[in-house]
DNA sequence: TGATGAAATGCATTATATTGCATTTATAAT
DNA sequence: ATTATAAATGCAATATAATGCATTTCATCA
């Protein structure tokens, strides 16, 4: 499936801030674990899961109207 | 959780568009007891999930740079 | 080249999302 | 009141996300 651009977001984010992936899973309560697998494009969290995540980065969630280009 | 935004704003479009949650269902390939089950605010659904019901209804999950006023 | 820190991965367990089916509730129109 | 359509809910089965632990890979640097 095709999570990756919210993969790369939150990978982008995480590492401008100069947040570890160990320091992003403390700090919002994700587990280890996922916060790799999610990272590494395995893995298909649930939104809380992400909302979780972003939060810390200073993101949130949302959603947005389809761009013309990207309709089928 | 606060997934409730989210919510709101998969079931207003829905409305809008004038497609039932029997089509959003079928449209989207997700099952109609977990369509329910979101747009009732029960729920936690998988971003894959969350992703499909909104791709049918033009929408796209995004993640954008939460305001000021929202830090805490 | 050995040590250190960060990230990836295999395995197993637990928690929970997804789903269908049947039933119930709500809403609206006749 | 009756019917029709849409939505909500209880129950149970299956799939899979979340998690920890141990191990491995990878990059960097003394």
């Amino acid at each position: 499936m095709h999570v990756s651009p919210l993969v790369n977001i939150i990978k982008k984010r995480r590492e401008t801030l100069q947040v570890t992936q160990e320091m992003l899973s403390e700090l919002s309560g994700v587990g280890l674990r996922t916060v790799r697998q999610f990272e590494s494009g395995k893995g298909n969290p649930t939104v809380e899961t992400l909302q979780k995540m972003a939060d810390v980065l200073g993101l949130e969630v949302s959603l947005k109207v389809k761009e013309l280009s990207e309709q089928l």
